[in-house]
RNA sequence: GGCCCCGUCGUCUAGUGGCCUAGGACUCUGGCUUCUCAAGCCAGCUACGAGGGUUCGAAUCCCUUCGGGGCUGCCA
């Protein structure tokens, strides 16, 4: 009854580099409240102070963000009645704000520079006082004013914080509360007229209408800023965006996840051959659960089950053995149709196929029997690319044993028990083999095919063998054979 | 230093005063199965950071302490 207003949740990444597992954690949780809610998830570029091209960082999180699977109403692409989404084409509006601040004595000119800044934050850590701004510049008498002016300083606008504090409901971690003594006077805008961060999200979460604020725990410390333009906005306390502060995402060895302790870019896991389901999945699970054990959540059950209130407040760790897990789940439940959908790429891109129609057809084939024998996508190519290949390669050890006498023994009454097989089926095949070798040989069955797992798929590791041969056919499969026999 | 956040198996978590001699999943170990590798199945290891309270009873409430993290910018 309350609270009628409709659900508006936000992504708004700013562009230093490519989407990252911790940015993209937060953009599922957003867009999976926001369906949760039957809401709206708006997608905001937050460019305001780097010159680059963002053209191309956008196009990528676009391309990132559809391959996910997550959809937004209002952003790049799709418009809006809020927008623009870009905060480098809002320029305008925050500089609009900003004067209307100091208009109403809620911000105030600084002409403090730089170096006199640090002096002062220096002497203030020295004498163990808390580094922040001090209101110099609050009340400037003329005689400053004027030579300040003289000397051709430009001054930027800071925000005044009075006395007090601010409290606010973090829909994560309940009551937090700010004393001002501890959050010092900010600048809003730089004397070039660009503005910053504390600006520019406030008055866009104001104006685009955000009622949840999803973001990084790292933020938690700066909303007593944000609450502060919103005041000086003159917006009603009820219509304040919630906040909810999301734990960090870390690195298995406790530091923040990066480059240096696993792989950050969602790039990389696309090209690595994880489903962009298991990713969603995976990160699901990194800091929510559905609160029973299902550990297996499809898209659509997130958007059913999600809600804030479920989200933990402690960091987690980022274990890429449990997404490999997970995405090896997800590959086993792919039908055949969808798994060659998905494998084809990999298999075009290391060149172990051109994509005409037989390849195809017998990629299909195979599939089944490699399914649940891989954890990644990428891992097709080293799994069927015996079976494309003019001439097997063999490495040093694997050539070794292939080439010992009892393995020439193997290999020659393999041979001879298969030439005259009319029937080329891997029932044919096993029937065949087993006679040969286990029956008549009397060998241990890992004794016995081992040799010809090699000579058929140069590794002593391969799919299962009788189906690889039935595959590989029957001309292909008595020729290596032929060829790994002196 | 100050302020703020956080603390259950190695990891992700369930748990909101009795259902907890703490459950699930991943990992790891052992076994079964088996043509290799997997998958599957079974079993096992391992946790409430510590110390005080409150209570008949605490992982759950309170206090202290220790540990980890964030912020402390004309970065976001």
């Amino acid at each position: 009854m309350t609270n009628a207003r409709e659900v508006r949740t936000r992504f708004a990444p700013s562009p230093t580099g490519d989407l990252h597992v911790g940015n993209i954690r937060t953009a599922l949780f957003a867009w999976a409240y926001a369906r949760h809610t039957n809401g709206k998830l708006v997608f905001r570029i937050e460019d305001t102070d780097r010159e680059r091209v963002t053209d191309e960082y956008i196009g990528r999180a676009i391309d990132t963000l559809k391959w996910l699977g997550l959809n937004w109403d209002e952003g790049p692409e799709v418009g809006g009645p809020y927008g623009p989404y870009l905060q480098s084409q809002r320029l305008d509006i925050y500089k609009e704000w900003a004067e209307t601040f100091l208009r109403n004595g809620d911000a105030y000119h600084c002409y403090c520079t730089t170096e006199e800044l640090e002096s002062r934050r220096e002497a203030q850590r020295e004498k163990n006082q808390a580094p922040g701004y001090d209101g110099k510049c609050r009340s400037i008498n003329d005689s400053d004013l004027q030579r300040y002016q003289s000397e051709g300083r430009k001054p930027v606008i800071r925000m005044r914080m009075p006395d007090g504090e601010t409290k606010f409901q973090d829909l994560i971690r309940g009551e937090v509360v700010f004393e001002h003594k501890y959050v010092p006077d900010f600048v809003l805008m730089r004397a070039d007229g660009s503005p910053l961060y504390t600006l520019a999200v406030a008055v866009d979460d104001v104006l685009m209408k955000i009622t949840h604020v999803l973001r990084g725990e790292d933020l938690l410390s700066s909303t007593p800023r944000q609450i502060r333009v919103y005041q000086a906005m003159g917006v009603t306390e009820s219509d304040f965006p919630k906040f909810a502060h999301l734990p960090f995402v870390m690195g298995t060895d406790n530091a923040k996840l990066s480059k240096r302790n696993g792989e950050v870019s969602i790039a990389w896991y696309r090209e690595e051959g994880f489903l962009p389901e298991a990713i969603c999945n995976y990160l699901a699970l990194l800091g929510w659960s559905p609160g029973d054990d299902r550990e297996n959540v499809s898209m659509k059950e997130l958007t059913e089950l999600f809600t804030v209130e479920r989200v933990n407040s402690s960091p987690a760790r980022f274990d890429m053995k449990k997404l490999e897990a997970i995405n090896g789940d997800k590959i086993r439940a792919l039908s055949i149709e969808e798994f060659l959908e998905r494998s084809l790429p990999f298999l075009l891109r290391e060149n172990v196929i051109s994509g005409n129609e037989n390849e195809v057809s017998l990629v299909k084939q195979a599939l089944p029997i490699i399914q649940e024998r891989i954890i990644k996508l990428s891992e097709v190519v080293p799994m069927l690319s015996f079976l494309f290949k003019k001439k097997l390669e063999f490495d040093e050890e694997t050539k070794k044993k292939i080439k010992e006498s009892d393995s020439q023994k193997v290999l020659k009454s393999a041979l001879a028990s298969i030439e005259a097989l009319n029937d080329w089926s891997h029932t044919r095949i096993e029937e065949a083999l087993r006679k040969s070798l286990l029956d008549e040989l009397g060998l241990k069955p890992r004794i016995a095919f081992g040799p010809v797992r090699i000579a058929l798929t140069g590794s002593p590791i391969s799919p299962p063998l009788f189906e690889s041969m039935e595959l590989l056919g029957r001309e292909v499969s008595l020729q290596r054979l032929r060829e790994a026999i002196d």
